[in-house]
DNA sequence: ATTAGGG
DNA sequence: CCCTAAT
């Protein structure tokens, strides 16, 4: 319970730790829903709605992979796939050999406007319906978290800078044994830390003073929202997009290391925090630093580093000792379905003595922010398949080569091939050393040189057809000449 | 809706 | 990947 001692992690100012109740759920399918409750009533969350069931059930499988949620952040944009232009061109793209990455030669493609008619259909339907809910509900009894605040991460996660800063939650998880229709993840947070706060005062200071000083404290942490992060194995997800499923959260082995963080966005923070001088502007004469666990490098740099770059962050569970601690106490998995009440996520209760409340900057302007969409890296199929499109079509009609290529890959947008072109070319120019990621074949690269070059050189007349024969690209790269 | 590029 | 300006 959340008087316990021991979970108050006393090592800490109890800022974070109260009697309030969190109460997380986590599902596994396309609209997590979460719910925090910052009382000892517990209410009821994360109530799953039809719509997972719907998309699940209906969509169209194409989809070698066995169990994909539907891919809630490419619906974000409806796709329209079918245009009156394409069916212009398909004809004339029937005598190409039709390599997809999805399924090789693809003979005939009648078939494919009814078939695709109705998915797109489906799929609107789907997007209307659950875009009312897709935003993950995260519930305050009392208004006194703000949902954005907890399932959005502020900046697209990636350079979650001021993530070390963070507090770490023991994790209780617990999952449904099958994944039928009752797979979800369960998690129960018993408690979150709070946050390394180093706070320095004059002896002189008042206890008032200094209850104040923490206060501002927290509240520089608070304003710009709190964000979660998510660990596994001590180490960091960084990837917000990536499913339970992948991250293996929902395997039960993982939820022994599963952690979460709650990392402050510090969207806007005092700047004179850094480390020096005693900002005037504060109300109390004191200073105060926020830094991160003492022996981590980066030291005092919470607020002056943090936004322009994330530490070195950890790659093999080389976490900051006090994090790796954090992280690997109390986790237990919970053998029966009983969501125990879960320990608190406490916001302050600042009922300070008299004295200027910071009005908090609660502008969680993020509120529509969509999620980023998952990352997929092209597999070597993929990249072929753009090659053999980009050489057939060129490099400015990336709604043909989607089309011609990617048509059953719903989360290929011509943006994403284009963009892929791009960094094809990039990385066939660059030593093999410097790439990174799933390797590509040196042939593909060559390809990828050879048919950049001839259409660069075609861009005047790209739009005339390319004579029959497709691109004479034997010979413009010799091999790996390439440093 | 697409293209083309920068971020 | 995302975001945008320009088509």
């Amino acid at each position: 319970m959340s008087k316990n001692p021991t979970e108050l992690h006393a090592k800490y100012p109890a800022m974070l730790n109260g009697d309030n109740n969190v109460k997380l759920s986590l599902f596994r399918d396309p609209i997590p829903n979460a719910s925090f409750s910052r009382h000892r009533n517990d209410i009821e969350l994360g109530s799953r709605d039809d719509d997972e069931n719907i998309s699940r059930c209906n969509k169209p499988s194409n989809e070698v992979k066995v169990f994909r949620p539907s891919p809630r952040i490419g619906d974000r944009r409806i796709r329209k796939l079918l245009t009156s232009k394409y069916w212009k061109v398909a004809p004339k793209l029937r005598d190409f050999e039709h390599y997809r990455y999805d399924g090789g030669i693809k003979p005939i493609y009648h078939k494919r406007k009814t078939l695709y008619s109705r998915e797109r259909s489906q799929r609107d339907t789907l997007y209307k319906r659950r875009k009312l809910v897709d935003r993950s509900s995260v519930v305050t009894s009392d208004g006194g978290f703000s949902g954005e605040s907890v399932s959005n991460s502020p900046d697209n996660g990636d350079k979650s800078g001021p993530a070390e800063n963070g507090v770490s939650a023991s994790v209780i998880g617990h999952q449904a044994s099958s994944h039928s229709k009752e797979s979800h993840v369960k998690f129960r947070i018993k408690s979150f830390r709070v946050p390394e706060l180093f706070i320095e005062v004059p002896e002189t200071e008042t206890v008032g003073s200094l209850k104040r000083t923490v206060m501002e404290a927290v509240n520089s942490i608070l304003r710009g929202g709190l964000s979660v992060g998510v660990l596994v194995h001590g180490k960091k997800v960084r990837d917000d997009n990536r499913t339970l499923l992948q991250t293996g959260i929902s395997c039960k082995d993982n939820l022994d290391s599963l952690g979460f963080t709650l990392e402050p966005s510090l969207v806007q923070t005092p700047p004179s925090l850094g480390s020096g001088d005693p900002p005037p502007s504060l109300s109390c004469e004191t200073s105060v630093l926020l830094t991160r666990s003492p022996g981590t490098p980066v030291l005092d740099s919470v607020m002056s580093d943090a936004l322009s770059e994330p530490p070195p962050l950890t790659h093999s569970g080389s976490l900051p000792e006090s994090n790796h601690e954090l992280v690997s106490s109390h986790i237990d998995i919970l053998t029966n379905k009983t969501m125990l009440e879960s320990q608190a996520l406490a916001i302050p209760e600042m009922s300070m003595e008299p004295l200027s409340v910071v009005p908090v900057n609660q502008k969680t302007k993020r509120s529509e922010l969509v999620q980023r969409r998952t990352r997929r890296p092209f597999s070597v199929s993929e990249v072929e398949a753009l090659v053999q499109a980009v050489e057939e079509l060129g490099t400015g009609r990336w709604r043909d080569v989607k089309l011609l290529a990617f048509e059953n890959a719903d989360h290929r947008t011509y943006v994403d091939l284009k963009d892929k072109w791009k960094t094809l070319v990039h990385t066939a120019k660059i030593s093999p050393q410097q790439r990174r990621g799933e390797p590509v074949p040196q042939e593909l690269l060559d390809r990828v040189l050879a048919a950049h070059s001839y259409w660069c050189q075609h861009q005047a007349k790209q739009h005339g057809k390319h004579q029959g024969g497709i691109l004479k690209i034997t010979e413009a790269p010799t091999d790996k000449t390439w440093s």
